[in-house]
RNA sequence: GCCGAUGUAGCUCAGCUGGCUAGAGCAGCUGAUUUGUAAUCAGCAGGUCGUGGGUUCGAGUCCCUCCAUCGGCUCCA
């Protein structure tokens, strides 16, 4: 007998040989229907594993994440299998389950395969599901594995299994179907419902873009054709807030073509927003003791020479800009960083002046490959909200936690609540693609995890992820796909210091090396603007709103009455706008709606009479009648109740 | 940069296997209407069908080049 513990702590006597299958059945059969996956002492194991140990055990469904994954990944199983079917002599290689679906990579050979092909594809699937097919898990010695794969000539297998240590290598087959494979299936084919290959993309094998690129298509399945119609629903919701969408239809930016890719251009209302962005952010840092600067657009490439920027990215920045004078070259600055170290060289620095905190709303320009430009969050010219703090190694502590506190407070009061913290370190195996001495490295990383521990931050390590001068803290949005984004970002930089050979005097009477973090709280206006409308669907919070109120005059005759109540709350900094259009109130109503304006004021006879303002809230309808100053101070009342202030 | 897809009026889109002067809705303009909480009516105007080349008696439609956009990969100072 052994003894299965479950997870509300009961223990169960089993016979040795159960599974976990037996084991749901003996809590119900109902249950035992809707298990498709389970663990043992951590481990992911089949449905159908037989056990011999005492060990815990947890059952998964399709609510759970890891029953998600098994069916998941058995889709791809399913996919592979329609492939090899439909497109002989393919090579299959990897097919994992992701957040939201699966995916295979496979190489087509001579085949091609476009999305017109994909009905095809997932018929054929459909089809095997139907079948239902058991997947049952077998062992393989290395040298079998090896031989079955050298005979079907498929190298990246051959690569994989080389790479596994004898002993732990098992295939899974079902239906006429094998693949190699380390587990966690859903017990069968069958309980695959619904199934839609969402797109083909390119993929570089092992994500090295000098090795074959493979075809890569991406999947998602359902154990109900209900689900799948509410996936493909909520995609459809997702894709209304996307911020390009939204962009055009508020009018905040654009981009030309004639411009150039990449090079966006803000329209009034996206520039006003900005701009109060930019106030907001301005105001803490006044508080928390920055220093704003100014810095040109441009510098001499000598500058990114010294900086180490020339030797990394030289080639494949925006080539230099010549000047009538031979040899004479400047670069259009990709950072401001180098700048800001001259402007810390001006003068002579002693401990007592130290922290120094330089910021700027710098724009910068960097050649990204044509294919990574995406709306606002990735571009080829943009604005960070950049600042760098020129301190001692006895202040760094404290001031790196002042700027998590500083980026805490950006995020809490934009409403950016789900943003996951990343502590990016170096990859210890590529030391070449760091500068810097490795004393400096470790010190520098170290402060940073010790920082984020005592801010309680809930963080990842990511490593191989930093910047090539130093470690960074970067905090990650997803936008309305659930793709991740960088928005706030730290760092540590013990190498500028080095390189322009910066300095101050201490207590001592000594010149020493100062440290400086590196940070931007937004990371970018551009996007984080972007995210802020994915998030916000575009209604943005009142005091960030391009136009906060639009009153409507119910006829050209009260066209006076209107621009009164315009003139009044204007005098209260309100943002209003009067619709005077010869239309009927429903339109103006739907325009308004529509454009997202948070408060309309009806004004016709009876209000003229009243000096009032008929108010409607966006998206909520009427909420009554009140005077002019009333509504002003509600207006007030609500954007004083959301903005929080930034206690040092 | 790579793989795949797309590009028709300011916006959203139709235009089948190549065939008469390229369509619709919204927006715009003009006029009528003077309006009470999500689209008043009528008329008008608007496109060298992304660019350049080719095939054809004939190209928005087929082929090639380039540009841009979209989904990924790689990259992200």
């Amino acid at each position: 007998m052994i003894a299965i513990t479950l997870p509300d702590g009961s223990v169960k006597q089993f016979e040795k040989g159960a599974t976990p299958m037996d084991v749901a059945k003996s809590i119900s059969e109902g249950f035992a229907r809707n298990v498709i996956s389970a663990s043992f002492n951590e481990e992911t194991i089949e449905t159908s594993t037989q056990l011999t140990t005492d060990g815990h055990m947890v059952l998964y469904t399709w609510r759970d994440d890891n029953g998600k994954k098994a069916f998941w990944h058995s889709s791809a199983h399913i996919m592979a299998q329609a492939i090899e079917d439909l497109y002989p002599g393919v090579k299959l290689t990897i097919g994992p389950a992701i957040d939201n679906g699966f995916y295979y990579d496979i190489d087509l050979g001579e085949h091609s395969i476009s999305d017109k092909d994909l009905p095809t594809i997932e018929k054929k699937m459909l089809e095997i599901a139907r079948g239902k097919h058991t997947f049952s898990l077998r062992e393989s010695s290395k040298a079998d594995a090896l031989a079955y794969y050298k005979s079907q000539n498929n190298e990246y297998k051959v690569e994989l299994i080389e790479n596994l240590e004898d002993g732990t290598i098992t295939f899974c087959d079902h239906d006429s179907f094998t693949d190699l494979c380390r587990g966690g299936h859903i017990p069968n084919t069958g309980i695959v419902k619904a199934i839609k290959l969402m797109s083909i993309a390119g993929a570089y094998w092992r994500g090295d873009e000098n090795k074959t690129q493979l075809t890569r298509i991406y999947g998602v399945s359902f154990p109900k054709q209900k689900d799948l119609k509410e996936y493909l629903e909520l995609l459809e919701e997702a894709k209304k807030r996307d911020h390009r969408k939204l962009g055009k239809e508020l009018e905040l930016f654009t981009f030309s073509q004639k411009v150039g890719q990449g090079l966006p251009l803000w329209l009034p209302k996206g520039a006003a927003l900005r701009e109060r962005l930019e106030d907001f952010l301005s105001k803490a840092q006044k508080k928390a003791g920055y220093e704003m600067v100014m810095t040109p657009h441009i510098g001499q490439k000598e500058l990114y020479v010294t900086s180490g920027h020339y030797a990394k990215y030289g080639e494949d920045s925006f080539q230099p800009i010549r000047t009538p004078k031979e040899d004479e070259e400047f670069f259009l600055k990709p950072m401001n960083c180098p700048h800001h170290c001259e402007i810390y060289k001006h003068r002579q620095w002693s401990y007592k002046d130290l922290p120094k905190r330089f910021a700027e709303f710098g724009t910068v320009y960097r050649y990204e490959q044509s294919g990574e430009l995406h709306g606002l969050t990735r571009v080829r010219g943009f604005t960070q909200d950049d600042a760098h703090i020129f301190c001692t190694a006895d202040q760094l502590d404290k001031e790196f936690k002042n700027v998590i506190d500083l980026v805490l407070y950006v995020f809490g009061s934009l409403g950016f609540e789900n943003f996951t913290a990343q502590v990016s370190l170096r990859d210890p195996d590529n030391p070449e693609k760091y500068i810097g001495d490795v004393e400096n490295w470790e010190k520098a990383e170290e402060a940073i995890i010790n920082a984020a521990n005592d801010k309680g931050l809930n963080y990842v390590v990511e490593t191989g992820e930093a910047a090539f001068y130093g470690p960074k803290l970067d905090f990650m949005v997803k936008d309305a796909l659930g793709r991740s984004w960088q928005l706030g970002t730290i760092q540590v930089d013990y190498n500028l210091p080095e390189r322009f050979e910066l300095e101050y005097k201490g207590s001592d009477n000594e010149m020493h090396r100062p440290i400086m973090i590196h940070r931007a709280p937004f990371g970018s206006m551009e996007r984080f603007i972007a995210i802020l409308l994915e998030h916000t669907g575009g209604n943005f919070p009142l005091w960030l709103m391009p136009e906060q109120v639009s009153i409507l005059s119910l006829s050209e005759k009260y066209e006076k009455y209107a621009e009164k109540v315009l003139n009044l709350l204007e005098k209260n900094e309100i943002r209003a706008l009067v619709d005077n259009r010869n239309e009927t109130m429903g339109k103006k109503i739907r325009d308004a709606e529509m454009s997202k304006v948070p408060y309309m004021l009806i004004v016709g006879e009876q209000e003229e009479k009243d000096g009032t303002v008929s108010v409607r809230r966006h998206s909520e309808g009427d909420i009554g009648v009140m005077t002019t100053e009333s509504f002003s101070e509600l207006i007030n009342n609500e954007i004083e109740k959301n903005t929080k202030t930034f206690e040092v």
